[in-house]
DNA sequence: CCGACATTTCAGTAATTACTGAAAACTCAA
DNA sequence: TTGAGTTTTCAGTAATTACTGAAATGTCGG
């Protein structure tokens, strides 16, 4: 079954549009390419298939499918009778934001907040690292803040967090009100450190 | 005023570290570590103090604060009595988190919002353009909703919009408790548009 | 308008990253 | 075990991106 040498219009363009922000993220070109192909093909592909499709050469699909599983973008699949290997993106759009946010903590977040731990734990032995320190420890706090809240979110299931963030607005009323019977005052700086949940 | 020609170690690591990390976005190295002494300074800095701190090309340095700029991510300040340009970043670290965020969406978020419109007004001539453009009206609605919630919480101030994150879970469970009383089944499918505040 | 100081531009070059073809390695049926 | 079919590796090269110094441009105070 050959597949045609050439994109229907619609799919080059989202194919040619996902390579474009593919650089402008830390992905390249190609591999952005390659998902966007995967993403929107009916079917899984093998590698032969995508080299044909988007004119790259063998090996450099197989360096953007491994890229491609390195991130956990991409599934493996084999077809009854056939040796080759064939990929697909996940049905889910979802799932793919999920993982992918995943795995930019992984690999961005973690080390960023592990340096960052590390460095408050020494000694400033001048103004300027007191002050370095006192600053670090503010972007330490947001990015804590921000993956805590984030793995709440994330326990969700698609549909529950769908719904969570079609409710920001009355989840900022619930707030309000709390804040009025609570008596105000909302705790500027970092409070004593997991105050979170505080409602049953 | 000399500034020191070294920064101590724990300032040093810092900016190294966004240095990497400055890579692995679509921000290259230079920027990122003009960015992070920027950000661990307790007082503006001018281009020539940042290249002689970092040792880059004054030309470099211009080039990493213009960017900067662009990115509205540093303050431009005038020291009496001295012609000379003096950066320096937001001192709230949540407002540089929102200033980031409204740039990579207005950057790369709005184009493929856009780009994926476009398409999906277009009639599909083939089994194959059909099947691509369900999968981009479903990346369309994801992100489409991702954003419209991100507004939401955007327009909460800090403190409340931190407040909304250290509740996640207790959230759930107020979407549990509505479950409960509406009947469960929580509308698979992107219901009619717009059925978001619901609540008074 | 001059001239000292400051910033920006830009062409050339350096450094990095992406891509390729050829060879190696792997896999499995016979 | 062989060998056809397949994937991976990798050294070399192409393409891109980053960086520099020098020159141009801009900005005041006088």
């Amino acid at each position: 079954m050959p597949l045609q040498d050439h994109l229907p219009p619609l799919n080059r363009e989202f194919v040619a549009h996902f390579g474009e922000m593919g650089s402008k993220w830390g992905i390249n070109r190609t591999v952005g390419q390659i998902y966007a192909l995967l993403y929107i093909s009916p079917q899984a592909l093998n590698a032969d298939e995508i080299a044909e499709t988007l004119e790259f050469s063998r090996s450099n699909v197989s360096m953007g499918l491994k890229e491609l599983q390195a991130w956990r973008l991409v599934r493996l699949r084999h077809q009854p009778g056939d040796r080759r290997e064939y990929f697909e993106a996940p049905a889910d759009v979802w799932e793919i934001f999920r993982v992918l946010a995943e795995e930019r903590r992984r690999r961005e977040v973690e080390p960023t907040l592990s340096m960052l731990r590390t460095a408050l734990l020494d000694t400033p032995t001048s103004d300027a690292e007191r002050h370095a320190q006192a600053r670090m420890r503010e972007m330490h706090d947001l990015i804590d803040r921000l993956m805590t809240w984030f793995d709440d979110v994330q326990k969700l299931a698609p549909e529950t967090a769908m719904q969570l963030m079609g409710m920001g607005t009355t989840v900022t009323k619930v707030l309000e009100f709390k804040d009025r019977l609570t008596g105000k005052s909302p705790a500027r700086k970092a409070p004593p450190k997991k105050q979170r949940d505080q409602a049953a």
